[in-house]
DNA sequence: CCCGAACCGTACATCGGTGTATGGTCGGAG
DNA sequence: CTCCGACCATACACCGATGTACGGTTCGGG
């Protein structure tokens, strides 16, 4: 995997920090462990950050960028019918990994309040993109509030069930949005 | 608030504890600030529990405890209409403060086998429950399955949302409920 | 060839948190 | 009153993680 001569960048430190806090969660992101993943020690480390909060807004950051970058990738699909807009973005929630970034990332908000903003305005942008989707369908605005909000916090419970429930298949999806779609009257 | 001169016991620590993980999350739970709170010294919590595995061990089991009896709370709601046990659930997630230790347990879970097998009963409990009124209400059972597990999947996006997201008013309850629950046809 | 900067290894110093040993205090049974 | 055991305070050893200081290596340019 990692090249054993290769010199390792800054971004080198952020994804293997961003995998590690994926993988084990908050707890597990330590200097030394990162050293070990990344087979170099403690001084390659400190040449590329001063300090382990440095590495976390470095983190942060990238996390940040990153799903600006997704949203944006989100909001191209505009094109699309409303419908096939709500698919494509249900089916990547439960296909990705991406939720266990989310649940990560979720965990480290709590401590961190930088974090918790980059969250926030990620839930607002999603459910004004799912919201906008069944206001098109043809529904009244009270009525596209609640099942987007019921969409989106189910997206949410569903990256964090962390699989004790069924995981949802492409059948049960279609049906779900079926459900949530049904014209009005 | 803490009587001063008052012995402490087990439970006092438990309780404790808990009220920790809630406010703070897992890595607040440390013996010198169990101690501060509670007012004594190290001294003391060694008199009670031999280590810090076994106080956690203390707390799940009576984490575990609490909520069975929650559950069974639940399930003597059998004699009411099922519209009105879903509507009792769903108001007693938002109004209660049970979501903070459904969210901090969950992250305790991601670390602790023994949390993790607690909460996923609790959530197939619930998740029968939801399924079972949904099916009395006149529902098929592939249908009852998927708006069960759209309101649980909610649920448990909802108490980790951390109100980033809007709170649903008692209203906002009803509309969701009054989609949820529509008859068939 | 060599030199300097980027990059990394190594050896400390330090700090916070856990666990241990031991002595002190308080209340109730006899 | 006295004594014993439950309960707590204090002091210390230990360990892992962070941060620092400094020496070594590699590589491209002059």
């Amino acid at each position: 995997m990692a090249q054993r001569t290769a010199r390792l960048s800054a971004q080198d430190w952020t994804r293997g920090a961003l995998d590690l806090l994926m993988a084990e969660g908050v707890a597990a992101v330590q200097i030394n462990r990162l050293c070990t993943d990344l087979g170099v020690t403690r001084g390659s480390f400190y040449w590329h950050f001063a300090d382990l909060t440095e590495l976390e807004a470095a983190v942060a950051e990238r996390w940040c960028e990153e799903t600006r970058q997704r949203l944006d990738q989100l909001s191209e699909l505009d094109a699309l019918p409303p419908r096939e807009r709500l698919r494509i973005m249900t089916l990547h929630l439960i296909d990705d990994a991406s939720w266990s970034v989310e649940r990560a990332l979720r965990e480290w908000a709590r401590t961190t309040p930088q974090v918790a903003a980059v969250v926030s305005e990620s839930d607002h942008h999603v459910f004004e993109l799912v919201e906008r989707a069944i206001v098109e369908l043809g529904h009244d605005p009270s009525v596209a509030r609640m099942r987007a909000g019921l969409l989106v916090y189910a997206g949410i419970g569903f990256a964090h069930g962390q699989s004790t429930l069924p995981k949802p298949t492409e059948a049960d999806v279609d049906q779900l949005l079926d459900f949530l779609a049904e014209p009005p009257g």
